[in-house]
DNA sequence: TCCGTTATGGACTGATTGGTTCCTAACTCT
DNA sequence: AGAGTTAGGAACCAATCAGTCCATAACGGA
């Protein structure tokens, strides 16, 4: 018994989520996402509230698609051994920067960004990235290599691991030349071995 | 033959670097900047040109220091194995972090943010982790467990360290729990051997 | 068809952005 | 001491920022 949405919820959240990546948070102005989204400030803000809010559902967002790709990733039952997983998420992020696509992560990018003072953002990429490592640590334990590990010795790799994904990513966003990137990736599957 | 400053140049490049470093390039406003340094606009902008000229300063004054103290400890003879000398790398990363300093590196903040856009900021920060993994590269040279490795296999592995250099840092200023960061740590050092 | 309700879009707000201008102060050199 | 030169500081600038307001449009239910 109202006026109904012309906007597709999800499709706006999904626009938004491409300019936030480019542009990181700060980065991205009210009139870019408004161009970008295709809606006129009145609709966002009745249906987002505001730039943060709409921030935190991007993030949202993200976590259930590019972080939930990689977790599948890491656990996919095709691939038997665990650190061949791994590999794959390392190498599907040279292969994006490959293919032109500098924007890094958008998670990496929000931990340098604006996770720094505000909580709730800070909390998203913590919990994001969480999941990731989780992923890792269940891919190590299907890594013949990694087997004789402790829970604790492999939770730690885990977090290391984690680690260097962030640091390769956000050297993809700093546009650090392909070789270095191909290296990383490289040196990643001899220590995985 | 005029009037000469009232300030001195490299101590107000010295508090613009912690304003930079605290708040990020774009988080650092004009405001912040002149209330850091103690100046007033005139000063900054007769000295420094604008805001974008005085962070590639602050960054070439930061590579100058930062980096290269930790150059300074990468190749320090006083540790003969080179794998030492990396891990002081690491854990002087992580003691910041107990310290309560969250700010992370400069470097590393700017990779994810203005390198993204601004093609001298790229190059400054390409640059400095340059250094940085020649460094790592040097330190390896002298860790009996990588002798063997050839030059290519060295220099791989120096930026696969690189990376989980920026990820630990970025990671920091995200303001991950320190067991993360502890764990990143231990096991660079296990990798390290 | 008309009423109630919500979405839309553009005009508007006040604060803040980086940067400029210009008058005056302070110095050195002759 | 006076001339020449540069630093300092505050007022000022246009542009942009995120966010609000409100008249109107567009719909569903009765």
């Amino acid at each position: 018994m109202a006026r109904p949405r012309s906007f597709d919820t999800e499709d706006a959240l999904e626009k938004a989520m491409h300019v936030f990546w480019t542009h990181g948070y700060e980065g991205a102005s009210l009139p870019d996402l408004l161009d970008g989204m295709g809606l006129t400030r009145g609709s966002l803000y009745k249906a987002f509230t505001d730039k943060k809010t709409l921030f935190l559902k991007v993030l949202e967002r993200y976590e259930g698609q590019a972080v939930k790709a990689g977790v599948a990733m890491l656990s996919d039952p095709a691939v038997p051994n665990g650190s061949e997983r791994i590999m794959s998420l390392f190498q599907g992020s040279y292969q994006r920067v490959v293919n032109g696509d500098m924007r890094g992560c958008l998670l990496c990018t929000a931990a340098a960004g604006p996770s720094t003072y505000d909580d709730e953002i800070a909390r998203a990429v913590s919990r994001g990235l969480g999941e990731l490592r989780d992923g890792i640590y269940t891919a190590l334990g299907a890594s013949p290599k990694h087997a004789t590990l402790s829970t604790a010795e492999r939770a730690a790799l885990a977090d290391m691991i984690i680690a260097q994904y962030v640091g390769l990513r956000t050297m993809a966003r700093a546009r650090i030349d392909h070789e270095t990137l191909h290296n990383i990736v490289r040196s990643v599957g001899v220590m995985l071995g």
